[in-house]
RNA sequence: CGGGGUGUAGCGCAGCGGGUUAGCGCGCAUGGUUUGGGACCAUGAGGUCGGAGGUUCAAAUCCUCUCACCCCGACCA
């Protein structure tokens, strides 16, 4: 490709809106186009790396059994209202009605879809294993698009679907896309974390996600250093810190006068926050929750949603407890009536715990569980917070902010019993079909790559995913030899299927050195009078300050020879 | 949806206690001089000042409403 040809325009500031580095690189660079609020356009450089992308995820897909199809993004409302999943995307579903007054909705996700589809297709258990995946557009109308292509409300995915007849069979589907998965990423350039993550309140068992590292991003890992436990923090569990465990006391209500937030009433009392119990109402599915865990604690509301198995969870206004018969700040759980109660395991690790009397400016002391009352719930529900013990082993936690580039899920048969889709097995009897899906946002993994791949003056594109591989750059291209020489490399370095891309612009030597480090190409060919001198073109990788001369006797093989994985001097990948 | 912010040329910004023809830098076009790290000179094009309504002799500037975009939160298989 000629620069003088491409449609690119490079910005040497970026629009005040981007504050993500990566969303800024990404529009300085020319890659992509805002259109609207979470919605992008791909230009020609941006596209070619979104290609190099799909590229791997394909070739490692297929070579893991993988068979690609394509399902439409417009579907019948119908079937979204047949899993419920219409109430649990709620309104991050894009709905839209048609000429007959038909309800549609743009897919956010396939399970419907492709559930429906391969309903059609299976018989019997010889008709499986599948491995079906399509890159599709997905919509989905998100309540705040955020950091360019890092949440979006339309976006290419890679989703890929596994159909078994039993759970052996899903355990090596799963463990299948899982090594796929790694070698994606490995060729993308890109260190992932593998952590447990959440399987959402649709069931489901086993649930990772793919993390790349990045301060940028959404999502927040909580490890643990000493052993391989990783997790989402909607997930993540912790080794709570035990209380003391002494003689139960006779409880005594005592005075805090405007004392609400815990806080302020083990400030006022002067006793640790774990020596008290904290109350905090949720509304779920519209009906009042009082939930209760120790005071040092805090309610991971991922886990309370699940313990519900609600779709909707807020925290209720003061007028909804107030109606409840509970006095905000001062609430109890002693003499609660007609209102389920969820408790976190922690209100039993210590003991003579400080809370609400339910009356203003009053607590209770030596309150004790199941002493003193009793709930109908009780499991762990509390944030893991860094600096708690791992589950696992005890060290400390940490924390560390990742993007979420991939997410596999061992589904089970939520939607193949919600849809009919079942098999015959070797004794005839009918079964539901067993899924897993396994999602990688394509759009995302080029931002969360930037992220990851950058430098300050721009992109550092991993090999595989750079738009093109070489730049090259004539310098006093008004020289007759020097046009032809790089003419000359231009037609061979292409005839060997390397992509080229030949900065012909009438450009100062300053102007394109900054576009190129912006664009990210990997490897900067630089020919001019003086490289002629002794018969040669300058290398330079854009990761690096060095450069070489390269003869142009055998350059083409040898540039070929780099350009291959492993092959660069001194770098192992 | 709650809180905060910004809308003036393609991008970054100034102007806003009302007052001619709305500026600056970058970018863009033309001509010329330059050519190893964002060159220089000259000339030029490009604006419904986000939109609507109002106040006024007069509105980018004051008032009301509205829209868009961004950030924090809520939300997010």
């Amino acid at each position: 490709m000629r620069m003088s040809q491409l449609m690119t325009k490079t910005l040497r500031q970026a629009p005040a809106e981007a504050d993500t580095v990566s969303h800024q690189l990404l529009v300085r660079a020319g890659m992509i186009h805002q259109v609207a609020s979470g919605i992008y356009a791909y230009l020609p450089l941006g596209w070619r790396v979104l290609r190099n992308l799909e590229q791997i995820i394909r070739e490692e897909l297929d070579g893991a059994g993988g068979q690609e199809v394509s399902m439409p993004v417009l579907q019948p409302h119908e079937l979204w209202q047949r899993t419920g999943r219409d109430q649990a995307f709620g309104q991050s579903l894009f709905t839209l009605t048609d000429r007959r007054e038909r309800r549609l909705c743009l897919g956010p996700t396939h399970e419907e879809i492709i559930t429906e589809l391969v309903r059609h297709q299976v018989r019997s258990y010889r008709d499986l294993p599948l491995l079906l995946y399509q890159i599709q557009t997905k919509f989905r109308d998100e309540p705040r698009p955020r950091g360019g292509l890092l949440r979006v409300r339309e976006f290419p995915m890679m989703d890929l679907y596994s159909f078994d007849t039993d759970e052996e069979g899903l355990d090596a589907s799963y463990q299948k896309m899982r090594r796929a998965y790694l070698n994606i990423f490995e060729r993308c350039g890109l260190p992932t974390m593998e952590v447990e993550a959440d399987s959402g309140a649709i069931g489901g068992k086993d649930s990772h996600e793919f993390m790349v590292v990045a301060e940028s991003g959404e999502d927040v890992i909580i490890r643990c250093r000493q052993c391989k436990y990783a997790a989402n923090m909607e997930k993540a569990q912790s080794a709570k810190a035990e209380g003391e465990h002494g003689p139960l006391k006779e409880k005594e209500e005592i005075a805090t006068p405007g004392m609400k937030s815990i806080e302020e009433v083990a400030g006022y009392l002067g006793i640790a926050k774990m020596q008290t119990l904290k109350a905090v109402f949720y509304a779920a599915d519209g009906s009042l929750i009082f939930v209760l865990i120790r005071g040092d604690l805090e309610v991971n509301e991922t886990k309370l949603k699940n313990a519900l198995k609600c779709a909707d969870l807020q925290l209720a206004g003061e007028e909804r407890v107030r109606q409840a018969g509970l006095v905000a700040g001062w609430a109890s759980p002693i003499g609660l009536s007609g209102v389920r109660t969820v408790a976190d395991d922690s209100i039993k690790m210590g003991s003579n715990f400080v809370a609400g009397a339910n009356r203003p400016d009053y607590h209770l002391s030596n309150v004790n569980y199941p002493r003193d009352f009793q709930v109908d719930t009780m499991l762990d529900i509390a944030v893991a917070q860094p600096g708690q013990g791992c589950p696992r082993c005890g060290s400390p936690l940490v924390s560390t902010r990742g993007i979420e580039a991939g997410h596999i899920f061992k589904l089970g048969t939520v939607f193949s019993e919600g849809l009919g889709a079942s098999f015959l097995d070797q004794k005839g009897e009918t079964r539901p079909i067993i899924m897993g899906c396994y999602g990688i946002g394509v759009g995302r993994l080029m931002a969360a790559a930037i992220e990851q791949n950058h430098d300050d003056k721009g992109i550092v594109w991993p090999v595989p995913l750079s738009p093109y591989h070489v730049y090259l750059c004539p310098l006093g291209a008004d020289k007759a030899d020097v046009a032809t020489a790089a003419e000359e490399i231009y037609a061979e370095l292409g005839s060997k299927g390397i992509e080229v891309l030949l900065d012909d612009r009438q450009e100062s030597p300053g102007v394109k050195f900054n576009d190129v480090d912006l664009l990210g190409i990997p490897l900067r060919l630089v020919i001019s009078p003086r490289t002629l001198k002794s018969k040669s073109a300058e290398l330079k990788w854009r990761d690096s300050e060095q450069s070489e001369l390269l003869p142009l006797e055998g350059m083409v093989r040898r540039i070929e020879e780099l350009l291959r994985p492993g092959n660069r001097p001194g770098h192992p990948q």
